[in-house]
DNA sequence: CCAAATTCTTGATCTAGATCAACGCCATTA
DNA sequence: TAATGGCGTTGATCTAGATCAAGAATTTGG
């Protein structure tokens, strides 16, 4: 594992190149997303404290991705590279287990998501998010949230009020 | 493994009840669909020949589930129960290799159709998956493929025509 | 092969949420 | 501490796609 830092707004990567990273957070916020046609922010998901990080399809395919990694807070991470993370499973295969059911978790929660963004309206979606809101999130700019909740900044603060 | 058969619109599994099984499918085509406030069926997903079928969040948890799985044309599958798929992990360690790259896929394919449902028009992602339909599909009622592209089958029907 | 039930289509209308615009408020950096 | 640029709020307007309705076409089970 190799310790790095990154700045407030600094991207760990960008649309484009490859990840070449896994991602552990120690500490801060990071934001995915990719841009969509008009040029705005489509937010898919946060990494925070414990978390993993990471563009992870562009990391596993090594294939350069559409996505945005950007630090929102300032980020202490460790990271590993394609080649260690390869060997890990190589050496130790009893690292698949874990990887099976680490992904297995992931899997269901995005498909969690997938449901909640497709049959929930913008004020469910609100509510929803906030009541179970983890801390990190909380100091991060509304936008990224109301973004990473497919509505606008708009309807967010508004959703916020009544 | 054990074989089943079930006809057009029957229920392989429904939600309040625990999926007890892991589907292969033979041949025909099945639907995953759970029912929103209003009543209507929201299409997660699709499984056909070759495919895994099954409500998979149950499956593992062994808890109910909100989902529906409904054989959308005459279906055969083989499947096998919670306790057999588990004893495969225990005594064939090897099989975790597999399991971590299979949910490595379906994440990878979920976070991408969440992205083309929140980045994408109607009239897009009707393109995009007409584009790629897996041939199974195009024999089922069209409100099916509307539902999964979060659509009414009215959209459908008119983005079909112009 | 026919009757009943689904499914598909088409048009008219409606609405949740987007977009546009303008202003006030923090935060950051010099 | 002043200036500057992002952020949040609020109001007015707009629109993609939903909803409602009703007829036509297709399935399908008996």
């Amino acid at each position: 594992w190799e310790e790095v830092s990154y700045k407030r707004s600094e991207f760990l990567t960008e649309a484009g190149k490859i990840e070449r990273y896994f991602y552990v957070v120690i500490s801060g916020v990071q934001a995915i997303y990719i841009l969509n046609q008009q040029g705005d922010k489509q937010v898919i998901g946060f990494a925070f404290d414990g978390s993993f990080s990471g563009v992870y399809d562009s990391f596993l395919l090594e294939k350069p991705s559409h996505y945005f990694l950007e630090a929102l807070t300032p980020s202490r991470l460790i990271r590993m590279t394609k080649s260690k993370y390869d060997s890990l499973f190589e050496q130790f295969p009893e690292f698949d287990r874990w990887g099976r059911l680490v992904h297995q978790q992931l899997l269901l929660g995005r498909v969690q998501r997938e449901v909640e963004l497709i049959t929930l309206s913008a004020k469910e979606r609100y509510h929803l998010f906030m009541d179970r809101c983890p801390e990190p999130l909380r100091n991060i700019p509304q936008k990224y949230l109301a973004s990473y909740l497919n509505m606008t900044p708009e309807t967010f603060s508004r959703l916020r009020k009544g």
